[in-house]
DNA sequence: GCTACTTTTGTAACTTTATTACAGACAGCA
DNA sequence: TGCTGTCTGTAATAAAGTTACAAAAGTAGC
């Protein structure tokens, strides 16, 4: 029914649509024509950068497979990440010009090898003022992920260090089914809000504690 | 035309609950009568706590006089001040129960003694599932003041004390038209997310060196 | 294998900020 | 005047961030 250039092959189309955008049932089979012609896959290589601070954006995007993580940065250079985006989820931050009178200092890339189905944000514009669904969509969405925001930022602000990496770890193994976690001290630091150094000792000293055992890139739960 | 028995008493009332909150014009009749008969004011003193962390919430309330804070605790009792609301605007995470799948861990206090025109949460809601206006309003300003939060957080992460405390005062001075504010090192500790005895030495820095000049209750800029 | 190079981890000295603890200064009022 | 509570000052200590440098582990080319 719909046709999608560039996004997804599958018979149904249109239900591929549902189950990555929960506003697609609220569009008139023109919009959801309009939306499906316009949109495409993107392929982001590990490390590149998606979105960056400037009034310039791609749309909303929804993660088909890999991971995107939205951060900030310093002048200084430190980053601090805000929340990550895995595959099935959306990014809507991808889509700040949508959204009026508000300015995030965010900046997104991609974490591993990263695909996309994109809706451009020049199409949704159009279709958001025909259809009042569409910029509902945006603002809720963009507000349950501040929500999350907040709650990493507290952690930020009241959390001891270790706290905060052990809290970290365990998030992290749960998420991937394994108590070994992939990852660097220099990434580890970014996520939590910290610093390398700092990451490095205060691992070392849950390390002599018994509480993880470490190696180079990946660090496990005991 | 529309009847308020608490909220307002001029002469055009529609107009007064259309200046208040900016998605008045696009209610029906029936359902402007409905809010603004439910609409009433209310009066808080100074210091007194309007919304805690818990699922109740009063709802959408514009500030006639006085000013609200919202602010986040930590366990240990550190507060840290995400934003004010002052007189002609309006504070929407006093409505916070009105956003399924969110939960915002903020805490709401009359900064003086506080006069608002409350908006219940019960008939918002109701309100809300006939017209989607509402709900973009409520979505959309609450994405705006994250916005806003997200600037106050980079400079608590990013920014050193002194810079912090600086701009804070200078932010101050030029809402009040007076380079004197009325403010104990307490209250600013909150506000620039620190704590009173680093803001004391700051203070004392910053006016040993001829930038500020201090006493009881109140800081000069120079 | 050996070497050159990059990434990751380790460590130490130092600065900034937070925590803990207590004392003095000031203002209002009984 | 003295009492009381709020506000400010200070100091010792702990936690975290900054700067600077080096060792160890992995990678690629030969």
């Amino acid at each position: 029914m719909t046709q999608a250039k560039n996004c997804g092959r599958g018979y149904n189309q249109d239900m591929d649509f549902a189950n990555l955008f929960s506003f697609w049932t609220a569009l008139t089979e023109s919009q959801k024509n309009a939306l499906s012609r316009a949109s495409r896959t993107e392929t982001y290589r590990a490390g590149s950068l998606i979105h960056r601070a400037d009034g310039n954006c791609k749309g909303v995007m929804a993660i088909l497979s890999g991971m995107l993580r939205v951060y900030c940065v310093s002048e200084e250079g430190r980053e601090v990440t805000l929340y990550r985006v895995s595959a099935g989820e959306v990014c809507i931050l991808s889509a700040s010009c949508l959204m009026d009178s508000i300015v995030f200092e965010v900046l997104i890339e991609a974490v591993g090898d990263t695909e996309v189905c994109l809706l451009p944000a020049q199409v949704l514009h159009r279709i958001e003022e025909e259809n009042a669904a569409v910029g509902l969509y945006i603002y809720k969405t963009a507000a349950e992920k501040f929500s999350e925001v907040l709650w990493t930022i507290q952690r930020i602000l009241f959390m001891k260090i270790d706290k905060r990496i052990l809290l970290f770890l365990r998030e992290e193994a749960a998420r991937e089914h394994s108590n070994t976690v992939r990852i660097t001290h220099e990434e580890l630091a970014k996520d939590i809000g910290s610093v390398r150094e700092v990451v490095t000792k205060t691992l070392r000293y849950l390390a002599d504690e018994g509480t993880i055992l470490l190696s180079r890139g990946k660090i496990s739960l005991l």
